[in-house]
DNA sequence: GTGCTAAGCATTTTT
DNA sequence: TGCTTAGCAC
């Protein structure tokens, strides 16, 4: 039992409380993913219980995976019967077993963003409403508050909007396919309904564990009461201060009313830090101070104080992305280990345009995904249609891919069939047959269902990538490719070179039929695409960090519009609270350096507009200086410059940004020092000495 | 049915 | 600024 030793007392009693209900309020840092693993190992190793009887779910299937490794590390031994995964993973592989209670098929798809607003857009068109007016996004939002229960202030026609979202759904059940939120609510309704399944799965999870229990939505929330069952050893562990999905559903009152639904639940709280500098904690503790909707909770550390947090501002974007590679240049230290941050997807582009000119490798963690890349979704659209031959969307993507004389009258043709028999194989057949096709459309339709057909008839025999591979060839995909665009096909090839060379990997760890595979596609998160192995700078939106660390962050971009962002103001009165708490998140991820910045001027739209630093940067008292800074040791792996030096009026100094440049003047300010700077291209700027990052 | 050009729209956050 | 879509010529 050795790993109890690397406990403090708090969370030991986490671990060793294995009976009824129990809530761990843990604060940014202290060990929550290692008391959800020890837990677990405890469970097995000393009180005996079989991995089958557990189950824990988080937030990504990097964290998952990460968590499963950890707890087979310390037993020895692979452990094949421990479930730990995402709620949507979880659901998903449920529905493939037990979906036959709702009286569909077992082959369904899972539809993403995109295919959700293919399917609005078909809907709309056929209810004759202008696409303009009824904008697919917004409907795929209310569709989604819809589905979970939630209030929605955007107002629609009442009689209009069910007629949408009916269409909408049975346009999905149609296809046998399901969106999201489906996963989770069909997962619910069949736990619901059926005694027995119920009963089957609650008997068999004994011991179930949440992580990141703040970000639970509604529907959840029911999932777990329900798996849980009468006796209920739930452990959840979570955080309100990094609650930042509401907008998803997230609802706080999950955590906050723990104790009443649950009763004589434990509580057990975890507030000491073992990630951030003193410096950086005493920040976010003033920081999240100033929410209302919060328990009162104080990070603290045994750790050092550390250096304090950077504030800089810069004229415009560019500076400062530019400062931010230089400074990561300057610091020495092993890219992997640093993070840039921003609120908004769009702040990367700047970011992404310096680095690549500075030569810092980085990489992009969100944005585009892997699998939504043309080139992939093209070859996925096939292989979805052949699994499940009533996947319309992805029929009327694949058939023309490459050209085969099949447009926008052929593919209406075939859906007149298709609406009676909701098949894609007979639709073709029958269209066929019926001789409503001619010339080249015949041809290429007679060719796409030979395609099915014969793939159908394989799917069973092959591996996953084998299948794959033979279905590229045959639609002789790489061909098509060296057509379409000369300059990006070298970047498409190695993607879908990657992309087979995913589904062996999937292979390797038990993945045996495509239909599972496809699932893995559409479930995957933004941070599972991180790769640790290669010394790169990630660089990702704050939502995408969440329960990452990282020795050094950059938080760019703190201006009023972008952060707290204006949209998201305008939504309701608890807006400001949740984008302090996301401010909150990017602030502790920093395990020893935190650096953050805001510009004047702001590129958006291809033109300037000028934003007000953000409130965040002042609403709360100076940022901790430590005054025996200058002989205290900088933490390990920090890179930041010396500061102790002693400087005069006429020294030169080296700054990385606006090269040498002579000290005009100096004058006290609080414990810092002022000092004035003519730069030779530059001209003057005045700096405070401490944060100043002079050579 | 395909392919080109110009206009117009986009930026909250994601499984 | 950069991407998608509508409209038009072939």
């Amino acid at each position: 039992m050795d790993y109890l030793e690397e406990l403090n007392p708090e969370q030991r009693k986490a671990v060793e409380q294995i009976e009824g209900p129990l809530l761990v309020l843990a604060g940014a840092g202290s060990g929550k993913t290692r008391v959800i693993t020890t837990r677990i190992t405890h469970l097995i190793a000393y009180y005996g219980i079989s991995p089958y009887r557990i189950l824990a779910m988080t937030f990504t299937n990097k964290a998952a995976s990460e968590m499963k490794q950890r707890v087979e590390k310390v037993l020895g031994s692979p452990q094949p019967d421990l479930v730990i995964s995402t709620f949507h993973s979880f659901c998903a592989r449920f529905l493939r077993r037990e979906i036959g209670f709702l009286g569909r098929e077992r082959n369904f798809i899972i539809f993403d963003t995109q295919d959700q607003t293919k399917v609005l857009k078909d809907v709309l068109k056929r209810l004759k409403l202008n696409a303009k007016e009824y904008p697919a996004g917004i409907l795929r939002q209310k569709i989604s508050l819809r589905k979970n229960n939630m209030p929605d202030n955007v107002f629609l026609d009442p009689d209009l909007e069910k007629k949408i979202f009916d269409r909408y759904q049975s346009e999905l059940l149609t296809q046998n396919a399901l969106d999201f939120d489906d996963l989770l609510v069909l997962t619910n309704q069949i736990l619901e309904n059926s005694d027995e399944c119920r009963q089957r799965y609650s008997q068999r999870f004994e011991h179930i564990m949440i992580d990141e229990y703040q970000d639970t939505n509604r529907i959840q929330f029911q999932l777990i009461t329900q798996l849980a069952g009468d006796k209920p050893n739930l452990c959840v562990v979570g955080d309100e201060d990094q609650s930042i999905y509401s907008w998803r559903g997230a609802d706080i009152r999950n955590i906050l009313d723990f104790e009443n639904h649950f009763k004589d639940a434990k509580i057990i709280k975890l507030e000491q830090n073992y990630r951030s500098t003193q410096n950086i904690l005493t920040y976010a503790n003033r920081v999240i101070v100033k929410n209302k909707q919060r328990k009162p909770k104080k990070l603290w550390t045994k750790g050092s104080d550390g250096l304090p947090v950077s504030k800089r501002r810069f004229p415009r974007g560019i500076e400062e992305a530019e400062s931010i590679a230089e400074r990561i240049k300057m610091s020495g230290m092993s890219y992997r280990h640093i993070a840039v941050l921003y609120r908004v997807n769009f702040l990367s582009r700047v970011l992404e345009e310096v680095f690549r000119r500075k030569r810092i490798p980085y990489q992009l963690v969100g944005g585009l995904k892997f699998y939504d890349r043309k080139e992939i979704k093209d070859i996925l659209s096939y292989a979805r249609c052949i699994v499940n031959t009533r996947d319309w969307t992805s029929f009327s993507r694949a058939i023309n891919i490459p050209t085969r004389g099949v447009g926008s009258v052929t593919l209406d043709r075939i859906r007149f069939y298709y609406d009676q028999t909701g098949d894609i194989q007979t639709a073709m057949e029958e269209a066929l047959s019926n001789g409503v096709l001619k010339g080249r459309a015949a041809k290429g339709v007679k060719s796409f269902l030979d395609l099915v057909v014969r793939f159908r008839a394989s799917s069973s025999t092959k591996t996953p990538s084998t299948w794959m591979n033979s279905l590229l060839n045959a639609v002789e995909y790489r061909e098509h490719l060296r057509k379409e665009d000369v300059f990006t096909i070298e970047k498409r090839e190695d993607n879908i070179n990657e992309l087979i060379e995913s589904m062996r990997e999937l292979e390797k760890q038990g993945v045996k039929d495509i239909a599972e595979f496809l699932d893995f596609t559409a479930l995957i998160s933004d941070q599972d695409q991180i790769d640790d192995s290669v010394d790169k700078v990630s660089l990702m939106t704050i939502h995408a960090a969440k329960g990452l660390e990282f020795d050094t962050i950059f938080v760019m971009g703190l201006e009023e519009g972008i952060f707290p962002n204006k949209r998201a103001l305008e939504e309701n009165e608890h807006a400001l609270e949740e984008e302090r708490r996301l401010f909150y998140v990017a602030v502790t991820r920093a395990k020893n350096t935190l650096y953050l910045s805001h510009s004047k001027r702001r590129m958006t739209y291809g033109s300037y507009f000028d934003n007000p630093p953000s409130r965040f940067l002042s609403e709360k008292s100076r940022p901790p200086i430590n005054p025996i800074q200058s002989t205290s040791i900088p933490p390990k792996g920090s890179g930041q410059p010396h500061q102790g030096k002693a400087m005069l009026v006429g020294d030169t100094v080296v700054h990385p940004v606006f090269g040498k440049g002579t000290v005009l003047a100096l004058s006290p300010k609080g414990l810092d020092m002022r000092v004035t700077v003519r730069f030779s291209v530059y001209g003057t700027r005045v700096f405070l000495k401490s944060k100043a990052p002079f050579q």
